[in-house]
DNA sequence: AATTGGTTCTGAAACGTTACGGTCAGGCAA
DNA sequence: TTGCCTGACCGTAACGTTTCAGAACCAATT
């Protein structure tokens, strides 16, 4: 008896049927009290541990557990407050279900798609991702439901996510009436290649985030309508996420043009780094310089940060519902959820010339 | 053709054995380009999503994947920044070595042990768990290997940790050696059942958390070895885990006893709160009470709390590293990481009772 | 002509389970 | 007695793949 026990070895040990076995663990009003006892008792007597789940997988065609896909740096999902919001809200609606949630191995690196045809799973959220990523690719060849939060734009897919656009238009209009029209621009990254810089109209446009490419055309869009002409804007990108990577684009803005009023970020981790910058150039904020972000994360809010808050919790909670119940709907879903301008003492208007030479 | 495409149906269709379409996904060498070519098209145009996962994990006894086992309430794995540590490093480690890393639905309410049976991995990892909990029997009674971080004491299996004993001596000996005799501690759960409140000698000696019974274990040697008894040490425990808990359970002490010189939490974040109660109550920390954590996370350390740094991301890494290179190496492993006492600006002497009546 | 060596492909045997449609005995009412 | 129902159990057929030992073929060497 080198093998380990089966349900087929415990089954010819017991003298019953494989079936019985199976019932005895699976469906225990299928069999008498005393034979389960029996089955158990025998079970553990052989060292049985129970039914096998791969096997039990391939024969319920049910894995039990959902995948998700983010190609960031895994680093990221556990730095970023809201990419971290997410995935608790989605970890809630899995256990909440009973299923397990199992994060797919990403080399950001190197284009190994096999991960995600390895990965035992009856679905996938697919997250933080651009639109031209092979990973993305691999899961939608996948024959299971997937649904789609905020990054990835994709044809007849469930989504959940928020009005990037509305949102960003919402902010923008705050600025343009406080009066800013010299405004700087710090934003995520906007592709795969990594860029670390100026981002031109043509990039912007062009962005395989599209969340990233709604913000920057909303703003764009706003600030045309009084007159700014965005080519001009000063727009930077950052590849990597974080507030120091935030402090050095701000950096970045101010060194080339020192008029502007407001730098506009397109995160609340950029924007702390931003606030910081400023402080160290003793810029104070918000009389020198307005500094905006997006998220509406609970560091920066308690930071007294002009944002837009979004609820990221939700966002997960709702991507667990939509994949969990996801029977035959007909069309794909979409679920936008709402968001919410927070006017924190980031936020102020310009200084007029005057006063940025003769003090206030 | 309604049923959906399998490597059966694809090799029947093409005219070739099963072994060559398996061939084709595998091992792209053993047979021609041509061949292979015209199999990969084949299997666009029958829409064969390739290989199933499940099947092949049937077959090859690997399911590309660690299970994560943590009791809690996942919102704790998510909150608190030791636990996320963990989590990131331990993410880390799967990623390198291509694992997914599947974290097991646990309902903290109801004993159900199912989706412990039900997940398909190649290992688990249990972390933050009491000894006597069921799903860590669950996690046991599965022929794979296991790593245990921290929290459960199992004899037999592969083990990362810290010293949790002589780290709390080396914190405990810096207070005695500052002239602390009557402290308050405060703590995490110390077993199942809930007790938000005060923890007998009784209580502590039999807590199944083992991490936490170290500690108190450590202070009451440490302090028994300057006269003080112990049983007089005032021992509150909170069973969820946030600073808000740490706040009101150093109230109760507090309250209870006024001449306490000294908090001693068994985490940060239950000392960060604890500090906030100080605040409230108009106490100056150090002169009036001294706080200590326990952890080293970097918003205690960022607000100068005396504290023991454990390196959380490594003990991830290390679990992960264990776990996946778990060849057949004998006897249990096991990886103690080194901590630090961190002095920041929450200790100091006690005030001597004159000054407590005059000022200082 | 026989041998060797290599490539390319095949057939059959697992891997361990659950779903489905039964059988069979016993009880109960008509 | 007959017919029907119910509880308890069984046999077979998947589920979709990988593995392993070889077969068939061809070219190059002895």
């Amino acid at each position: 008896m080198r093998r380990p026990a089966t349900l087929a070895s415990l089954a010819a040990e017991l003298g019953v049927s494989r079936t019985t076995v199976s019932n005895a663990y699976n469906r225990p009003d299928q069999l008498s009290p005393e034979l389960r006892r029996r089955v158990l008792e025998t079970a553990r007597r052989l060292g049985y541990p129970g039914p096998d789940p791969v096997a039990r997988s391939l024969r319920t065609r049910k894995a039990g557990a959902v995948g998700l896909l983010l190609t960031e740096n895994l680093s990221y999902a556990f730095r970023d407050p809201a990419a971290l919001g997410f995935l608790e809200g989605l970890a809630m609606a899995c256990e909440g279900a009973g299923q397990g949630l199992h994060l797919v191995p990403v080399n950001p690196e190197r284009e190994d798609v096999a991960a995600v045809h390895r990965a035992g799973v009856d679905g996938f959220v697919v997250y933080s991702v651009p639109d031209d990523d092979p990973h993305l690719a691999a899961v939608l060849s996948r024959p299971v439901p997937t649904v789609v939060c905020d990054q990835p734009r994709v044809e007849g897919v469930d989504r959940v996510g928020i009005d990037d656009r509305a949102a960003t238009t919402q902010l923008a209009e705050r600025l343009i009436s406080l009066g800013h029209r010299k405004v700087g621009v710090v934003c995520m990254r906007l592709a795969r290649d990594r860029n670390d810089g100026f981002a031109g109209i043509e990039r912007q446009q062009s962005a395989h985030f599209h969340v990233q490419r709604a913000r920057l055309s909303a703003l764009a869009d706003a600030f045309a309508g009084v007159g700014v002409v965005w080519a001009d804007v000063p727009v930077v990108e950052r590849f990597d996420h974080g507030s120091a990577q935030g402090a050095a684009a701000a950096a970045q803005l101010l060194d080339t043009d020192p008029e502007l009023t407001a730098l506009i970020c397109t995160s609340d981790i950029l924007a702390l780094g931003a606030l910081a910058e400023a402080r160290r150039r003793g810029l104070r904020v918000p009389q020198d310089l307005t500094v905006t972000g997006f998220d509406g994360i609970t560091e920066a809010v308690r930071a007294g940060l002009t944002t837009i808050r979004q609820p990221v919790l939700d966002k997960g909670k709702a991507a667990g519902k939509l994949l969990l119940g996801a029977g035959e709907h007909g069309r794909p879903r979409q679920i936008i959820l709402p968001t919410e301008l927070v006017v924190g003492s980031t936020s102020a208007p310009p200084r007029t010339a005057e006063e940025r030479w003769f003090g206030p």
